[in-house]
DNA sequence: CCCAATTGCAAACGGATGGTTGGAGATGCG
DNA sequence: CGCATCTCCAACCATCCGTTTGCAATTGGG
């Protein structure tokens, strides 16, 4: 039959669009929320591209997971050995930026937590963790590494929690917006990061 | 037609099943992934009761988040008027506590968070959030109303954070388990406190 | 005892939805 | 240029699922 317009190959395109929609809608409304006919439409590709490329609505939700948090912890600007509480802290605001600049990263951590069992690309993401553990250790001379791990995780709780508890923050701090709550959170990391 | 079994009247226990049920199924698949045939079924109540007890599906989300969630933060016990960093740090381990004996309540925050625009019953909720910011505000003498909510809110955030973001404390922090956050969480909202 | 009202159930309905199918159009190679 | 293969689309399928319907059973008041 004709087609509504014509239909030319990019296969790279094609496969980065739906990643891109599946980011949006996922984040949005989560893996059992989430249409696999918005989907397609926010791609700007037929839903069926998503069985070729994924496999299923599950391998996508995989798929995006991988592809968007792979390095969350590694791309926000990470502390210098021997900063102390003041690279913890700075750390720690950048980390906020990262999530305040692309809030959907937060969203899909926290539906990841929800709705699967054990996190997608576990491995490799696991050792990335713990190389970041070992760049807040090598920050804070004397800290062991379970320690850095405790530390990095209360920081990634409390940048991600902006986001993944709104309505938490919404009652708690009703007057609270994000500046403000960046500010509170690299003065509480630099606490926790002197007390640990 | 003959029923499965006889049919007693039974108001008030019917509507507590079906709320017992819903926060269940909700807190484990969150309101898009819950089945209105797998509440019913849990409660051992035909799912149609529901509609006569809650109005629909979202009416008895609502319902579970008013119900469970409502006085959370007043539930784990609070500091003393002048307790300082230790009465914090006490109150920090009584919420981990809470969320332990009931993980449901956790998971229900943040399917709250990702899935609904506003907050189950959020005027009475707000109030009483203000509430255990002032306890805390007490406990510190010298803390500002607004100081007081962004700890109580860090607090909050990283108690629920083992349950809500738990696929992170896996990769983060892989050999940790309860007791061990717990005490970590202990000193670190000392350390809070200290800074605020 | 009778009857109206209430509670509860089984079955059904209409629409939603993940996934599949058949075929058109594009591409690349001989 | 022809053909095999690949990519993409529109339409469809089978099942799911929130909600409604018709009626049985229970309850309580006169």
């Amino acid at each position: 039959m004709r087609y509504a317009v014509p239909m030319a190959w990019d296969t790279a395109a094609t496969r980065q669009a739906l990643l891109d929609a599946g980011a949006r809608q996922f984040a949005e409304r989560g893996f059992a929320g989430a249409r696999m006919d918005a989907i397609g439409a926010d791609a700007g590709v037929n839903k069926e591209r998503v069985y070729q490329y994924f496999g299923n609505k599950r391998g996508l939700f995989d798929a995006v997971l991988a592809d968007r948090l792979g390095d969350l912890l590694g791309a926000a600007h990470a502390p210098s050995p021997g900063s102390g509480a003041a690279g913890i802290a700075a750390y720690a605001g950048a980390l906020f930026d990262r999530f305040a600049e692309r809030p959907e990263l937060a969203r899909l951590l926290a539906w990841e937590s929800l709705e699967l069992d054990g996190a997608a690309d576990a491995v490799a993401r696991t050792a990335r963790c713990a190389s970041q553990a070992d760049v807040l250790a090598s920050a804070l001379p004397g800290l062991s590494p379970a320690a850095a791990q405790q530390l990095l995780l209360s920081i990634v709780t409390l940048c991600a929690g902006w986001w993944t508890l709104a309505r938490v923050s919404e009652m708690v701090a009703p007057g609270s917006d994000a500046p403000a709550r960046r500010a509170v959170l690299v003065t509480q990391a630099e606490a926790l990061a002197r007390a640990a």
